[in-house]
DNA sequence: TGAAGCGTGCTTTTT
DNA sequence: GCACGCTTCA
């Protein structure tokens, strides 16, 4: 055990105290993932069989990694015989043994986000309720919430103060969505991500036999990030723990950002008082970052009232002050930020992958994406819209998941109608009829088609019995041929694929890239669970999929690329240099935050986790607009950088302090003020009719102006171009097809280029 | 039935 | 700016 010299006093003290609870607040990159992995070394070298520890991660990356790290430390087998992932995929493995107990089959499909925001929609539109006043996401959001604190969909509809709540949001059917959802979901043997917590309680509630037989096994338990755990994973947590009560939970509250998705940072702030005895180690040295990195995250986060008392310091080399940077508009920002990167990569020689971007939203790296394109900085953008949220991706797994389990809904009503079989909205509705006035699911109903008190015309018939057939006879083989044997059947024989190679379309090859490379991780499986001498049949695979968050990527050798994130995704990572771009009020923090405090205190932590992501160079840049659906808007630097104690910073010169809020133009959007920036002018896609633009005056009111300002840059209508330049006080007539109008090019009232224009008089006359 | 055009709403974050 | 859903027309 002499790795443990590795540690200093109080992380040797965290591993060496595993029996009986612990709290382990560790502070950013003081070495939390070290201790965890030490522990569990530890354990099994105390001979403590490694089936009976379960160690909960917050992603499956995490889980992967400290698995690994923990083989290199012991032993590969030992390692990965421990229970260790994320709750979701432990829980899921759990519910699918004991699936029985609960009602379900064990080859029962998880929906995604979206294939759950799609069932929602068609239980709205059953309901006859309209979707603008139950907006599906809201609607999802709410039962998620209701779930995340194990609410059922019984309680929800008795309990008063909710229903209440549901009555003066408007929303007073809302539980009968949530009745049907979950109702629908049982039918179709299907589970959400909240499902999997919520059964899981249902099951340990209900079935106390079954309770105590994981209570027994589970001999030490241990829970990263728990600051971010929710109330269905608290009480797992803690009625699994309830036997040996050997339970560690590590995490650090000033990083609990997760509030949004029901978690709870009361659960590590009460941890000591849920847990007698417990023992409590507090990691405060930083080995990460610089001491002038540490002190400025310090100084913004003190400024939050809710949290443990711990001081983090670093004892690195001072370092650099942290660099505060000004730009005029967004892709000024960008090409700041790919400017410096260049001068990092060629001048101080930083690899690309020791740069790390962070921004708040994931459609700001579009902006960053093209510039570093043109830079030709070579990027990698995690999140976003991932490999298997892509069309192409989601549509084949809907296949594979339809062969797994026929009573998916949501993956039939995918497919039945992909590849074109002339299966349509009428014949699809006919279906959903028959299926909820024959309580079933519509697979059910393509088995007995052919029966006659099924009214659809022969033709019709003959296709969906063909479609079900197909499913069948696919479904015949998953039993015995492997993963991939099958998906390939599928993919050829259900022809997706002489779809996707039909469109030759750069999008449409990409498209069929993807396909190919879904079919390659399922090759990949294939092999290893083979090698591994593992079951590797196709419902095996679907059991892992649905869980994984993104592909990964194979090393193509080429491994030097800066990464781009969200803060939220770069939880637990580092970077020797980090940009955080984007620093704006309304924007980081977000609008939607500014409204209670509670939230506003989440965004401060956010932008903590931010700032402890860089080891030695951190640069915070704002810019003084950006475009915002389609609009340029008015900002203004973010309170956090205020927040920062000025001696650990380098301000820009001409830094905005404290602005008046400008507000933005947003208002007029519709009225047709388009705004246009120093490089080119948006109009919006209006019509695609092939407009002529002729300048109609060239003098107008201000010639003196335009000598200032010179041209605004090139005219964009649709698609089409017009390298014409213009310049202020210009007025440009617009004629085509029956469409004739007229705009002027102004200053508008925050001294931004705009082209006026009335869009409704466009409109109407077109 | 399907393609194309048009209107609307959206952006906080993810297992 | 973009995706999605609705309407219209072939």
């Amino acid at each position: 055990m002499e790795y443990l010299s590795h540690l200093n006093e109080t992380q040797r003290e965290a591993v060496k105290n595993y029996n009986g609870p612990s709290l382990v607040i560790a502070g950013a990159g003081s070495g939390k993932t070290r201790v965890l992995t030490y522990r569990i070394a530890v354990l099994l070298e105390k001979q403590v069989k490694a089936y009976r520890i379960l160690a909960l991660t917050f992603t499956n990356k995490a889980a992967n990694e400290m698995k690994h790290r923990i083989g290199e430390l012991v032993d590969p087998q030992s390692a990965s015989n421990i229970w260790m992932g994320t709750f979701h995929s432990i829980f899921a493995r759990i519910l699918r043994m004991e699936s029985d107990a609960i009602g379900f089959n064990s080859d029962f499909t998880i929906y995604d986000t979206q294939d759950s925001k799609n069932l929602i929609k068609r239980i709205i539109k059953d309901l006859k309720l309209d979707e603008k006043e139950y907006k599906p996401n809201e609607v999802l959001g709410r039962i998620s919430m209701a779930k995340n604190n194990l609410v059922t969909s019984d309680v929800y509809q008795h309990k008063g103060t909710i229903r209440e709540a549901d009555d003066s949001i408007k929303k007073p059917r809302l539980y009968e969505i949530y009745k049907q959802y979950s109702s629908r979901c049982k039918k179709n043997n299907v589970m959400d991500f909240d499902d999997l917590l919520l059964y899981t309680n249902i099951l340990f509630r209900d079935h106390p036999d079954i309770l105590e037989k994981y209570q027994k096994r589970f001999e030490y338990i241990l829970v990263d990030e728990y600051q971010d755990t929710n109330y269905a994973q608290y009480l797992i947590v803690k009625k699994l723990s309830q036997e040996h009560n050997n339970i560690c939970v590590v995490g650090d509250d000033a990083q609990s950002i997760y509030s949004f998705r029901g978690a709870k940072i009361e659960n590590i702030l009460k941890f000591q008082s849920d847990y007698e005895n417990c023992k409590v180690f507090k990691l405060e040295q930083n080995y990460r970052s610089t001491p002038t990195i540490v002190k400025a995250a310090n100084s913004v986060i003190k400024k939050n009232i809710h949290q443990l008392e711990k001081t983090a310091y670093s004892v690195n080399k001072d370092g650099e002050k942290i660099q505060i940077r000004k730009t005029l508009t967004d892709r000024e920002e960008a090409v700041n930020v790919a400017q410096e990167i260049e001068y990092l990569h060629n001048n101080l020689d930083e690899p690309y992958s020791s740069i790390g971007i962070l921004y708040r939203t994931n459609s700001q790296s579009r902006i960053l994406e093209e510039t570093f394109r043109q830079y030709n900085i070579p990027n990698k953008i995690y999140g976003g819209l991932s490999f298997y949220q892509r069309k192409e991706v989601k549509d084949i797994l809907a296949y594979l998941k339809l062969v797994v389990n026929p009573k998916d809904e949501e993956s039939f009503n995918r497919v039945i109608n992909y590849p074109k079989r002339g299966i349509g909205q009428t014949t699809l509705g006919k279906l959903n009829e028959y299926a909820k006035g024959f309580e079933t699911n519509v697979w059910n109903i393509l088995t007995d088609i052919n029966e006659e008190r099924f009214a659809f015309n022969q033709g019709t018939k003959n296709k969906l019995s063909k479609f079900h057939t197909l499913i069948q006879k696919f479904g015949e083989q998953i039993g015995t041929v492997s993963a991939y044997d099958i998906a390939s059947t599928i993919v050829m024989e259900s022809g997706i694929i002489e779809d996707l190679r039909s469109d030759k379309s750069p999008e449409g090859v990409s498209r069929a890239e993807n396909a190919q490379e879904l079919l390659n991780s399922i090759k990949e499986f294939t092999k290893i669970r083979t090698k591994e001498d593992r079951p590797f049949l196709l419902s095996n695979f679907m059991e892992e999929v649905s869980l994984l968050t993104d592909i990964e990527k194979k090393d193509t050798g080429d491994k030097d690329f800066v990464s781009l994130m969200t803060v939220h995704s770069a939880k637990g990572l580092e970077y020797k240099n980090v940009f955080i771009v984007g620093v704006e009020e309304n924007l980081f923090p977000s609008l939607k935050t500014l409204q209670n405090n509670q939230s506003l205190e989440e965004e401060r932590r956010l932008f903590y986790v931010a700032v402890t992501r860089a080891e030695k160079r951190l640069y915070i840049s704002y810019s003084k607009s950006r475009m915002k659906w389609g609009n340029i808007e008015q900002c203004r630097p973010s309170r956090f950088i205020d927040e920062i104690d000025k001696q650990y910073i380098n301000l820009p010169d001409d830094y905005d302090f404290k602005m008046k809020t400008t507000g933005g133009i947003n208002q007029n959007r519709r009225e047709g003020i388009k705004a246009a920036n120093s490089k080119s002018t948006y109009i919006k896609k209006d019509t695609n009719r092939g407009l002529n633009m002729t300048p109609l005056s060239k003098d107008s009111k201000s010639n003196d102006k335009k000598t200032d300002i010179k041209q605004i840059g090139d005219l964009k209508i649709g698609n089409k171009v017009s390298h014409q330049r213009f310049g202020i006080g210009e007025i440009i007539s617009f004629s085509g097809e029956g469409i004739n109008s007229k705009a002027e090019v102004k200053f508008n009232k925050f001294g931004i280029k705009v082209l006026l224009l009335k869009f409704a008089k466009l409109k109407i006359i077109g």
